[in-house]
DNA sequence: GTCTATAGAGCGATAGAC
DNA sequence: GTCTATCGCTCTATAGAC
């Protein structure tokens, strides 16, 4: 249909073309993981050759890292009240999926966790943590244990995260989530408060 | 050297087979996760053929359910006394991976979390956690939110355990094990206490 | 019970024409 | 920038000789 003989397709521009890549690679990442999804299924997804996806990205394992990228968008409550700030956390991390944004966030945490076993993985999801939950709190304790609290606190919510998108426990995805946000933001309340 | 005209090899007995091949699957999961492991480089490890694996598995994902299992051994820890029971969980956790069977049991369950993706994984993980956590804790509780707060409970010692094993904080891993014990106890009591 | 051989498929990545 | 073709390798699982 096109005039010109077709040497190569319509010719899109390149930054549209990548932008299908890794909208196809993060839906395909987060529905099935790492190992499971071959570069010839994210470039059928895009629409695109499988060379392409080598060819903008660099390799698979660049391309899941630069796609799988986390934002809590916990930094706003981390604002918040120091008094309260378990409750606010808890309500924040259980409401997550009711955005879009926030949903992304989820599932690439849950692939970044279960692609934990490579070593650039792990960096990564070790970094978003610390940024996304750690550091963010460690400069409102002020106290001398202030840092390991604040890790404490990020693996406090990690285990809530884990448990309910990794592990999936049926009885906290049924549960009332009042119940949830008072129960376990007391407890991490406690540990904000020393 | 062997007298016979070794039609096979010298005969080990069956039991013998599968026990070593047991045994090489659980030391190169657990270095390694379970997309990185192939059926042969188990087979290579326990000195058999890899058709052998298969034969006394049925699949590498059987092989892999079988192998990996978590004995947290946090029931004798749950009869104690309901004061206290927070610290002495979390004692109970940071201390596991001293003994033998305790650093089995963290590495089977770091490689059930990084391979549960797959569903059956992912059951099984569910299964391990509500036997070992929950379900004793349930019964301790008498409250009529019992059980809510009881998975909470596992979704917090989970997050102690995926933070130190699967995302390898070097926060936490470097920090005082008294001030974790203390400190994340004192969180895990709240739950307990309501 | 153990082995050889192989089916049957998929993979990541590259070379080079256009 | 895009595509075709392919290299070289891995994988799980099975069939059947011994």
């Amino acid at each position: 249909m096109t005039e010109r003989p077709r040497a190569s397709r319509p010719r899109r521009p390149a930054a549209q073309t990548r932008q299908a890549i890794h909208d196809a690679a993060h839906e395909l990442f987060s529905r099935e993981g790492f190992d499971a999804v071959g570069i010839r299924a994210i470039a059928a997804r895009a629409g695109v050759d499988a060379a392409l996806v080598v060819r903008h990205f660099g390799s698979k394992e660049r391309l899941f890292l630069e796609t799988m990228t986390v934002d809590l968008a916990a930094a706003r409550v981390m604002e918040g009240p120091l008094d309260g700030l378990g409750r606010a956390l808890v309500e924040h991390i259980v409401t997550l999926p009711s955005s879009r944004a926030g949903e992304m966030a989820v599932t690439s945490l849950t692939a970044l966790f279960q692609a934990s076993d490579r070593s650039e993985v792990e960096t990564a999801l070790r970094e978003t943590i610390r940024q996304a939950i750690a550091e963010p709190l460690v400069r409102r304790l002020g106290t001398e244990d202030a840092e390991v609290r604040a890790h404490l606190v990020a693996a406090q919510i990690g285990g809530l995260l884990t448990s309910l998108h990794v592990v999936h426990d049926p009885v906290l995805l049924a549960a009332d989530r009042g119940l949830l946000t008072a129960r376990y933001g007391d407890a991490l309340q406690a540990l904000i408060d020393t």
